[in-house]
DNA sequence: TAGATTGTTAATCGATTAACAATC
DNA sequence: TAGATTGTTAATCGATTAACAATC
């Protein structure tokens, strides 16, 4: 029932998980099994029990699960019961629109200085130049780093961020970037997606979903 | 040699196999070996040559791949070195960064119409009522429709887009849309991204990347 | 109690890696 | 030719699915 050696599909599905629970509570439904999840999800009620199995047990043998209980519990597994503090690098069209962005608010995720190449202000936002990131990491705590970025400056950034003790990278800029031990990247490679569509696009005869 | 039967897993590695060899090749490498591309992108050279072999034997024995070659099969093989027609549906903050993104229209892919819930212009551009959207698609060839509107909403489009004649459609909502045999979907599902962040970010035993 | 559904082990399936003959 | 590196088969590893005893 550890932590370890849970892989990385299952911790992928893990979200999936909480928006169709977030879904089905917000219909009004108490209880679901996972047959049931099985069916609106299209993943099987097996892969649904087994994933979760390894964070704990939840359900209840001829219940299945209380969706309020288990939402609870996905909050707790991936933490968004917790609030988190974000600088944002890149304030061009992706970064402005994360930034506009309610929903993450909402879930705690909480701006708290926006940077790009010079300083400028845009409907109350004061956008800080980039050379004052590493002194402004230096006086607070920041946990998540947005880097929405060209290509060409993202490496660097993220060496920065590293430096100034960040505990994740949200990436948008299409490179994959190294970092140090410990600090974890996630990317967005919107190119990546878009390829991916287009070759489907091209195999009719593909239909491996 | 058949495109059938190839694993979602190896597809979703060709996007990163283009975009490492750009860069090989905008450095001005001629050739590279399996080897070689193992240490820049991480994976295996096992795994490089398996993929690449599903669709073709484009390397030579003791020499490799000839880059400016390789980059124009994957192109093939993607589909990139085709032009696409796109709607965009939903011109908020994410739809808009979209519309702008360079990148995109410089590979090919052109916005044929945008539209939105009501009818304005923004800067030059008219966004077209929703509305007009069946009608549009009767008269005008489109091949992609981007969702970028809020959830409550996309199924419905999904479905006058595939009415449409659609052929695929590249969705930002968080919602899994359904759509009719043919039509392909890809989903950039940004909360579920933030979501695999926030719980790497609290499990810090979890070295599986 | 009888029916339903979980948690968990075992079986299957698929993907990755290792190995090496072929050959440039 | 000798060295390098591919294409491809076989071995390994991991993830998914099936099955069922436990139990609410």
């Amino acid at each position: 029932m550890s932590k370890q050696n849970i892989s990385l599909s299952v911790i992928k599905r893990l979200p999936k998980y909480y928006r169709y629970l977030e879904s089905i509570n917000e219909k009004g439904i108490i209880r679901v099994s996972s047959k049931e999840l099985s069916e609106i999800t299209g993943l099987t009620a097996s892969q649904i029990r087994q994933d979760l199995n390894h964070f704990g047990c939840f359900g209840q043998q001829g219940y299945g699960y209380n969706v309020k209980e288990l939402i609870g519990e996905l909050s707790k597994i991936i933490g968004v019961d917790k609030s988190y503090k974000i600088v944002l690098i890149g304030y061009g069209n992706i970064g402005h629109a994360l930034y506009q962005y309610k929903s993450f608010r909402d879930l705690g995720y909480e701006f708290e200085a926006v940077f790009d190449k010079e300083e400028f202000t845009h409907e109350e936002l004061k956008v800080q130049k980039i050379d004052d990131l590493g002194d402004f990491l230096k006086n607070n705590k920041v946990d998540i780093g947005i880097i929405a970025t060209p290509k060409t400056v993202a490496q660097e950034i993220a060496d920065i961020l590293c430096e100034g003790g960040i505990k994740g990278i949200w990436n948008f800029s299409p490179v994959d970037l190294k970092v140090k031990n410990g600090v974890v990247i996630e990317s967005v490679h919107l190119d990546e997606s878009l390829f991916t569509l287009t070759y489907f696009m091209n195999s009719p005869e593909d239909f491996i979903f």
